[in-house]
RNA sequence: GAUCCUGUAGCUCAGCUGGUAGAGCAAUACACUUUUAAUGUAUGGGCCCUGGGUUCGAAUCCCAGCGGGAUCACCA
């Protein structure tokens, strides 16, 4: 048996693998162990002598001859395990210790352990190994950080292109990347206990959509084989919730899984988590309220405490938080009132400011531009924006008060946007001439302007009663609670290139010379690369063919030129 | 898309003005019955990202490509 693809590691732990097969050890049972202990729990309630059965990984080993020490970690962390070898083979027989714990078992090996709980010489609590199987076989070496005893960890598992593309070995050896993601998810049962203890109801709506609507984002197009048409995968939920109050149901919310098609850096992921909820008989000002004290309750379910540290900033979420109106914003940090300003005084105010603006850009996106540029960076606690220019909000209500308006809030923390909310647009002749208005913009060039969604219309022609949306970035929230500052440390599976495997076939000298001609061209007649090659014909036959059949490259005809391609 | 940084053993990293590829951990063998970054002795392990170029000679210098990171631009 020969693995000339495999490192020298992995061979020898095939053959571990092997060799306690040949000693009747299934490397890989079925039946279930029977856990009744875990590493945290131990150390917390320890009591001398008490039985435990636990399961983990084993990480690392300290042998000294008929006895040895091992790690073992599980879910909750590590514990230390104390095997000795005279208990565990009291008889002439010592092939348990000798050679299966202390040969054949790797570093990252499972194992189950029966023993009982005692103190070592150094006061290190420890379980007394009695029995221990092995659970599952490790194949692959792991990155064995070690921490010593100042707590500076040593040969940490730090690139991040290995960490995100192998997160499984991130999270088995950087206990710091573990705590990220249960205060990830503890983050999500906060919220939906906030929100079902207020009454609302959990729902899920479509993610291929025919329209992608809600928002304005550049879609994932795909496509439905049996009606024939193009779908897209949604960039916002927001108009099918809003269906739903239309329905009748009084406040609904969902976590939703949005997919933007745009360019990706350390906040953006092509897809992302929102949560939006809606509720019906409110308004935006109720919608500040119950926004503050959400992320006050989140905060502390997740931290234990409202504040937050984030970079260099120290973010406090205990409500109630500031209340800004855009104007007064854009007034606070450039000393200009937009308030009654035409479309052409705007864009020369911007570019007095040192903005670029364009022509193809409305009144609302110049204002978005000048607050974005001046204004945005420097709301660091977190802080209700109000009032934003109607232009820019297609689904928002008019405000009460001045038509050029609407009632609509964002929330800034650390200079960014983490919360959306209006007062809902629920005049259906309003909503429908201001999606009409995006059209226009999208002919003059904006395309990031909404699509028009008839069947929203309708629905809103039937009624929908006044109601208050709020829309949270889950995963820019969830990096400011964690002092995350790229998305990808708190994304599982963050989007990666995907790995290409270098092709393995092994070239003879003239193939390799029409490949490698071929990635200096990428692309030649045949007939002209053929001119570079002083081979016989049927070399040159069997030689592209080989290349060809290993999709090394490609050959197509076009007009009746036979072109060769690189693949 | 632009600029900068980066790619060497399973992991973390050295490798100077070009001259036979190094360390720690991990692995293998031996010793060691309460250690803890266990210890001691010995050993093995490399397409130095890929392809060109310069050179007597390239991990090292140059060019191109690929992957990753950071900053910027774009994008809620």
């Amino acid at each position: 048996m020969s693995h000339p693809e495999l490192s020298e590691q992995e061979i020898l732990r095939r053959e571990s693998l092997q060799k306690l097969r040949d000693l009747g050890i299934d490397p890989y049972p079925a039946a279930l162990y029977p856990v009744d202990a875990f590493a945290a729990d131990i150390k917390a309630n320890f009591e001398d002598g008490k039985q435990v059965c636990l399961a983990g990984r084993m990480l690392s080993q300290r042998i000294m001859g008929k006895a040895s020490f091992a790690e073992i970690q599980d879910a909750s962390g590590r514990i230390q395990v104390y095997f000795n070898r005279d208990e565990l083979c009291p008889g002439e027989d010592k092939t348990l210790y000798n050679e299966v714990f202390k040969k054949l078992l790797d570093l990252g090996d499972f194992l189950g352990i029966k023993g009982h709980m005692f103190k070592t010489q150094v006061g290190e609590i420890s379980v007394h190994v009695t029995e221990f199987q092995l659970l599952s076989k490790s194949l692959r070496p792991l990155p064995l950080p070690k921490t010593d005893a100042a707590g500076i960890v040593h040969d940490a598992f730090t690139d991040p292109e290995l960490r995100y593309r192998q997160r499984y070995v991130d999270l088995v050896v950087n206990r710091q990347v573990k705590d990220v993601f249960i205060k990830r998810t503890k983050l999500f049962n906060a919220m939906r206990d906030f929100f079902n203890s207020a009454g609302y109801m959990e729902v899920e709506t479509p993610v291929l959509q025919a329209i992608p609507g809600g928002a304005s984002a550049r879609p994932f197009i795909t496509h439905h084989n049996a009606l024939d048409i193009p779908l897209y995968m949604r960039i916002a939920n927001e108009l099918y919730l809003k269906r739903l109050i239309v329905g009748g149901f009084d406040g609904v919310y969902e976590f939703s899984k949005n997919f933007r098609n745009e360019g990706m850096d350390r906040t953006h992921n092509p897809e992302f988590t929102a949560m939006e909820i809606y509720v019906a008989y409110k308004d935006y000002n109720w919608m500040m309220d119950f926004t503050e004290q959400l992320l006050e309750h989140c905060a502390l379910a997740v931290n234990g405490t409202t504040i937050a540290q984030f970079g260099e900033h120290t973010i406090d979420f205990k409500a109630p938080y500031k209340r800004v109106t855009m104007r007064q914003a854009i007034i606070d940090f450039t000393g200009f009132d937009i308030a009654g300003k035409t479309e052409d005084e705007l864009r020369s105010a911007a570019r007095g400011m040192g903005i670029e603006v364009d022509e193809t850009m409305g009144k609302g996106k110049l204002i978005d531009e000048i607050f974005g540029e001046k204004c945005e960076g420097n709301y660091i606690q977190p802080t209700f924006i109000t009032d934003y220019p109607k232009e820019m909000s297609p689904l928002c209500k008019v405000h009460r008060n001045d038509p050029s308006l609407t009632e609509r809030f964002e929330l800034m923390v650390c200079g960014k946007e983490v919360a959306n909310a209006y007062s809902e647009l629920n005049d259906p002749i309003d909503q429908r001439e201001r999606f009409e208005e995006q059209l226009k913009l999208q002919e003059r060039g904006d395309d990031e302007a909404m699509f028009i969604d008839q069947d929203f219309l309708r629905a809103l022609e039937y009624g929908m009663p006044p109601t208050s949306g709020l829309g949270i970035g889950m995963d820019r929230l969830i990096m400011y609670l964690t002092n995350n500052a790229s998305i990808q440390e708190v994304l599982f599976f963050p989007q990666m290139r995907p790995e290409v495997q270098a092709p393995k076939v092994t070239l003879n000298e003239t193939e390799t010379a029409i490949f490698s001609k071929m990635q200096q061209e990428k692309q030649l007649l045949l007939s002209e690369l053929r001119t570079h090659f002083d081979i016989s014909n049927k070399l040159w036959d069997t030689s592209l063919k080989t290349l060809t059949k290993n999709q090394l490259l490609a050959v197509s005809k076009e007009d009746d030129l036979l072109f060769v391609k690189l693949l």
